[in-house]
DNA sequence: AGTATTTTTAAACAATTGTTTAAACCATTT
DNA sequence: AAATGGTTTAAACAATTGTTTAAAAATACT
């Protein structure tokens, strides 16, 4: 009984979230209709608001969705027992990941959180929490210890996650103004994610081959 | 008779526009509406078709505006005769300065052009002109004389911009997440700022004392 | 098969959107 | 004072918005 019908639900109700879910991160929340969402999910209109109480309702599970995609894997490698430095290449290299799989996520998040700073999940919290305890701490006893140059994780990771991201911020211009394919857009990326691998390990960490 | 009659005509236009930068800055094209702007303006509803003839024109009008603003400078130490570093640092400084001054700046820009990247102003060739032409041609110069690391700039200006930026796109999320004031938050961005110059500046350029 | 429940549909809802109208207003000129 | 011009206003416009309704279709259950 509820096998079957759970079934065909969630595949309604899936597509319409999976429709609203790529439109919702294209054209943000102001910028998406219910029609919009209804037509790019091939159903009727009513079926948004009846699986869905309503447009907020749908776009609030959406964006606490893609916020957890977000800081998921982040908040992981946060956590894993290896070095500093192998740890912040890890976190380039994933966060590069999932910026090329989604490369509207992170301009969409910033966005949304702007027009409604009180909708921010409680997810973000733990990743404050790691920031100033897991990670600093590490970071401390590394500089203590001379292999690393002393700087604060709260600056650290904006500056890392900044340099990464911004030219996927920036990809529709950078793909307008240099007339680049999806392809070349996508090297372009790559050598720029092992540039700031390059900087970031060679500023930090001093080489203990010298002084 | 045209000297009054055209700075009566200015007054109401530009409080309009103002009102209307204001609240694009912050709400987007999609999420604003004419009755916002009417009512920050503290005007008729008509007079917003009155002087400009649509919502979107006068949003055309902001936009280039905008765009211009955040642009003018740039491109000017761009140009200036001036070293690679100091002119690098100069960028920097600057971008922090239009960032403090409007927060909302380049999340708004970015935004709006991915929205509809055909909006991109012939301003910015001038700016993909001068990334190709002259910077890079200085900083190839200055690596030939090995004062300086080999680096494309169009890979170093967006990790400098970027790095930058970054903490003002996400500037709400910041002031919510670690629950500062505005003074906290701009003593916080002027650290970062600082950390930023000084990363640039020790990674790029090699002292000439060692080697 | 027949009933009950869930899902889907077309149509309409009230509210809001950008925009326009036509009259009133006001300063200036005749 | 009358008329002219640009300016401002209240009111309405048609179109679109999110949402709801009530009937139809499809499915599950007895």
């Amino acid at each position: 009984m509820e096998v079957k019908v759970a079934c065909i639900t969630q595949t309604s109700e899936e597509k319409i979230k999976e429709a609203a879910k790529a439109i919702f991160l294209k054209k943000g929340y102001a910028g998406t209709t219910a029609r919009d969402i209804a037509e790019a999910a091939n159903m009727n209109i009513a079926l948004t608001n009846y699986y869905f109480r309503s447009k907020e309702k749908l776009f609030l599970e959406i964006f606490k969705d893609l916020f957890n995609y977000y800081c998921q894997n982040t908040l992981r490698i946060f956590q894993k027992p290896i070095g500093i430095r192998e740890k912040l290449i890890e976190l380039i290299e994933e966060d590069f990941r999932v910026m090329k799989a989604e490369p509207n996520l992170v301009l969409f998040l910033m966005k949304e959180i702007q027009r409604d700073p009180e909708q921010l999940p409680p997810e973000l919290s733990k990743f404050k929490e790691l920031l100033h305890g897991t990670l600093t701490s590490q970071i401390k006893e590394e500089v203590k210890n001379g292999r690393m140059r002393d700087i604060g994780a709260d600056h650290l990771i904006p500056l890392i996650m900044g340099s990464l991201q911004f030219i996927f911020v920036g990809k529709n211009m950078n793909m307008k103004l240099y007339n680049t394919t999806e392809d070349e857009f996508n090297d372009f990326a790559e050598c720029h994610k092992n540039l700031i691998i390059s900087m970031i390990t060679e500023y930090l960490f001093t080489p203990t081959t010298a002084s």
